[in-house]
DNA sequence: GGCAAAACATACCAACCGGTTGGTATGTCG
DNA sequence: CGACATACCAACCGGTTGGTATGTTTTGCC
């Protein structure tokens, strides 16, 4: 009889098991393809449950996209990259983190706001928003390591927010490589390719 | 009763009618939420006509990208970018093109396949071997002038067709970053990244 | 223990989905 | 002229869609 709250592995809330399903399968079929039948189905709810729980299949878009940035933020949070004490040191280690984050299953490196922008930026703008707030927050995140960089190695001409926001459009591009081939190694080659720019702006050797 | 064939404005076939209004719809809305209906209506052309000329809409799919490669194919060959007699310039002025091509519009600037793939690459392998075949084509036809432009500039340890795919990268993602925002100018800044790196790795100083 | 509210489940609906049907109008070739 | 092919059409089909109406069960709180 003691206490063995939130011990039962399906006993939280049906909430979070909907976003956790939506979240896996918007990124393999996208978010028109996916219907809530079948989030359900995945998230072992009822349909009671799913419009208990959202008011409409766009709500549990935006949601979707809002708790995707919860959950990067608190990744990249916790992340090693901000370990480094110089901060070009940081960015570089970011590049790599996010690089290393790229596993052979393409559905479980690639962007879930991304993949739902590109859907519904023009009939949904509720999601898009959700979606922009996600990728242009993180961004923001990478601000002040990216204008400390900058200024140590003297570099001019450079917004900060402009080379973060670089950053972001050349993974998402790369995603769309890997998903176009099948092949992970085109999402690190661009990874790559960034991480001699920055090199070069910087004026410092390329790290390893 | 003298010959008066292809005069009538709407008698080109149905077929490309139908390309063409998947091109624009599919652009706008994606792929899954764009109904055999709605484009049968926008091309105004019955259900019977699309069946007649595409076995399913997965097949329309394939020839959307088909079609949008040979487009494509076609504009990029009758650019001015391959005027310049130095190849770097060559380089240089694709990407100024690229870049001039991004207009207020943003379905009107963004890429058929790549919005396509993003949707269908785990559900429609037919589909995404048609985008594949789309987007490394295009960076395959890049690949003579990078080429030529490292060379002449003695640049080492960089592949022509990897930096042409991370051209593709760059400006998918700035695709994306427009798409999010609502934007165009995320796309155009993205290509003046790309531009500068180009500038870095060849050791000469950024055009205009 | 009582009780309201939150959290679900069941059953159902109208609209719409991709696709098929039987048929017609217009060639075109021998 | 008849035989056959291509291009197209209106009506329809079974299944699925997002969404709702109406329960029943669980939970927190006095």
């Amino acid at each position: 009889m003691s206490s063995r709250a939130a011990s039962s592995p399906n006993k939280r809330n049906a909430r979070a098991h909907l976003l956790d399903a939506a979240t896996k399968l918007i990124r393999e079929k996208g978010f028109t393809a996916t219907s809530v039948d079948e989030l359900c189905a995945a998230a072992g709810v009822t349909k009671g449950a799913f419009f208990h729980h959202f008011a409409s299949k766009e709500a549990l878009g935006v949601a979707a996209a809002n708790n995707w940035a919860e959950t990067t933020s608190a990744l990249f949070a916790g992340a090693p990259y901000h370990l480094p004490a110089d901060p070009l040191d940081r960015v570089f280690a970011y590049l790599d983190f996010r690089r290393d984050l790229v596993s052979d299953e393409i559905a479980a490196f690639t962007c879930l706001v991304g993949t739902m922008v590109q859907e519904v930026h023009g009939t949904s703008p509720a999601i898009r928003q959700a979606c922009e707030a996600s990728i242009f927050g993180h961004a923001q995140s990478l601000v002040p390591d990216i204008a400390a960089a900058l200024a140590a190695h003297n570099v001019h001409g450079v917004q900060p927010i402009d080379l973060a926001l670089h950053f972001q459009a050349v993974l998402q591009g790369g995603f769309i490589l890997s998903k176009a081939s099948g092949d992970p190694a085109h999402a690190k080659a661009s990874v790559a390719h960034l991480k001699a720019y920055v090199a070069m702006l910087c004026e410092v050797p390329l790290p390893q």
